[in-house]
DNA sequence: GCCGTTTTCGGCCCGACTGTTTTCAGTCG
């Protein structure tokens, strides 16, 4: 479906092996970034090269090496080197503590070219016998053997939050400490985190302090200012930690040093050098003088760029945007008046009205649209059309005297030929519809079934499109393309569904999407009073693909949304 | 291998920690 992903996991390979090789080590750079460039990209690398648009950090080189991939599904420099290296190699690299070097010693003098060989070759001891290697170290790759088969795992941001936020807490409590923030993947909001970054502002040695939480399990490094170790987390997995300790005048430029994303830093460090300075996590410099770090606002004004915000600090085009003040004022919490996806005990949420007008009131909401599931999606609870009439009937009762206005809505079912589990004159009762797929036929292609869907009039928002899990089901398979060009034309919603399992659209198909011109709305898919929490990771999406509170629509207020929606709808009936 | 109004050749972000070392290489972020 999209080559990006082969051919930027084939450039990574390249470029472990060539640096296992002990090629130039800005060869190897080179093919990274160019693999990290390919993961991010909105459309598939051939329609860039169709258009003859450049990529910065792809060359002329590069660029054949792709269009022999497009044409002969390989590249010839990746099948060499790989006839050249065990496929254990590769694995033998990703082992903490052992890097292109080791594993080409153990190659070498041992013949270590799988992980099996090298736990024989450590439980022996042979590895003391060569030069260069001591206890110490033998200890390590054993400890490293362990941690790769228990760290290697990335967790769905949402399902770590609140350990993450727990030993925030505790290091915040620590006397000493006078500032603490969460940095790395996190504060960039990716929707995976495969580490832990904590930055620490403190004028006195804390690192025992910290060590005393009973979750932290091995050490792996303790010096000064930098500390590193495992931490157990509450389902009894276990996560890296990394956390650094600055000073006050160096805080602002290590919350960007480790917030990163790391292709960030080095554009931006680029940037600094180019006009003069030096840029690091102590602050930045000018002929080895301290100029400024105190806050991240002091560096960008330094730079003379506009603020970046932390999550689009991910090597796209954010730097070139903010040397032209062309960063947009991004959607914010506090914007959003209403949530656009919650389930009552109508069918599987288990709140009554009442309890979802108080959480509502807590969040300052003017309305909260109540989507319910449709009478097919039995394993949810789905509606009858009589469930549904009676339901309304009591939403408009309730309204008379709330505070917060329910919005009469429901989830329907996309049936597998492209039809709505309601028929047209229920539909169009419903203040906002929104319709989606939950049944998916294996390898089945569900594009068509959105375009006939997305024929009815009162089809308003298509929620959580792609219908992927975080780190547990790949996206289904369509053509987001054909859905974003037919919601454009039809003026229909797309949805971020804000829950942390979804989060879907995420940011690289909203920023596709937007290409097309449309609207978005951020629903938490809530089903008990914590879900309202959600919103919260649906706006960081948001933000991470630039939005702004135009770009939304549960920004409007309660009036603005419902002729919106209205005239929506008009132009939809009017096409047909 | 990429990139460029100081360069088409010669640069390429920058620093902490560890281990096995007598001044530094390797790994990591």
């Amino acid at each position: 479906m999209n080559s990006n992903h082969l051919i930027a996991k084939i450039f990574e390979e390249i470029a472990d092996a060539l640096e296992f090789l002990g090629d130039n080590p800005f060869k190897v750079r080179a093919y990274r970034t160019a693999s990290y460039i390919l993961e991010s990209l909105e459309e598939d690398i051939s329609v860039y090269i169709q258009k003859g648009e450049k990529i910065f950090g792809i060359g002329e080189d590069l660029k054949e090496k792709i269009l022999e991939f497009i044409k002969t599904g390989k590249i010839k420099k990746h099948e060499e080197l790989l006839s050249k290296i065990p496929r254990g190699i590769f694995d033998i690299m990703k082992i903490p503590y052992i890097g292109p070097k080791t594993a080409k010693t153990l190659y070498e003098e041992l013949g270590v070219d799988n992980i099996e060989k090298l736990k024989k070759i450590v439980e022996s001891g042979d590895l003391l016998r060569i030069k260069g290697f001591g206890i110490k170290k033998l200890e390590n790759i054993k400890k490293g053997i362990e941690l790769y088969q228990k760290l290697s795992e990335r967790y769905p941001i949402g399902e770590i939050y609140q350990d993450v936020i727990n030993l925030k807490n505790y290091i915040s409590s620590i006397s000493g400490v006078q500032k603490v923030e969460l940095v790395g993947s996190f504060r960039r909001f990716k929707e995976t985190i495969g580490d832990i970054d904590i930055l620490i502002c403190s004028e006195k040695n804390i690192s025992e302090d910290i060590l005393k939480h009973p979750k932290i399990k091995d050490i792996f490094s303790k010096g000064d200012t930098k500390i590193s170790f495992s931490y157990e987390l509450s389902n009894t997995r276990l996560i890296q930690v990394d956390i650094r300790v600055v000073e006050e005048r160096s805080w602002g430029a290590a919350l960007m040093y480790f917030t990163g994303s790391k292709e960030h830093n080095i554009l931006l460090r680029e940037f600094a050098a180019e006009k003069g300075y030096k840029l690091n996590e102590y602050g930045i410099f000018r002929d080895n003088i301290y100029i400024g770090g105190r806050s991240e606002e002091e560096v960008y004004k330094i730079l003379e760029i506009q603020y970046i915000p932390p999550e689009i600090r991910e090597g796209r085009n954010e730097i070139e945007l903010a040397k032209k003040y062309l960063i947009p004022k991004l959607v914010e919490i506090t914007d959003i008046k209403g949530d656009l996806q919650v389930h009552s005990r109508y069918s599987d949420g288990i709140m009554d009205f009442w309890e979802i007008e108080a959480e509502a009131l807590k969040l300052n909401y003017e309305y909260i649209a109540i989507t319910d599931h449709s009478k097919s999606l039995k394993v949810a609870g789905g509606m009858e059309v009589e469930d549904l009439i009676r339901r309304n009937k009591e939403i408009k009762k309730f309204n008379e005297n709330s505070k917060v206005k329910l919005l009469l809505g429901a989830e329907v079912e996309i049936l597998s030929d492209g039809s709505l589990d309601y028929p047209d004159e229920i539909l169009e009762q419903l203040d906002i519809v929104l319709a989606s797929i939950h049944n998916v036929r294996k390898d089945e292609d569900i594009t068509e079934r959105y375009l006939k869907a997305m024929e009815n009039p009162f089809v308003d928002i298509i929620a959580h499109p792609t219908g992927r899990l975080v780190s547990y089901r790949e996206p289904y398979k369509l053509d987001l393309d054909a859905i974003f060009k037919k919601a454009s034309e039809r003026k229909i919603i797309l949805e971020i569904n804000a829950h942390y399992n979804r989060l879907d659209l995420n940011d690289i198909n909203i920023l596709k999407a937007k290409r097309y011109n449309v609207k978005f709305s951020i629903g938490t898919d809530a089903h008990n009073r914590n879900g309202f929490g959600m919103m919260g990771f649906g706006i960081k999406m948001a933000k991470k693909a630039i939005l702004t509170k135009e770009d939304i629509i549960n920004t409007l207020s309660y009036e603005e949304l419902i002729s919106f929606i209205k005239e929506c709808r008009r132009h939809r009936i009017s096409e047909k």
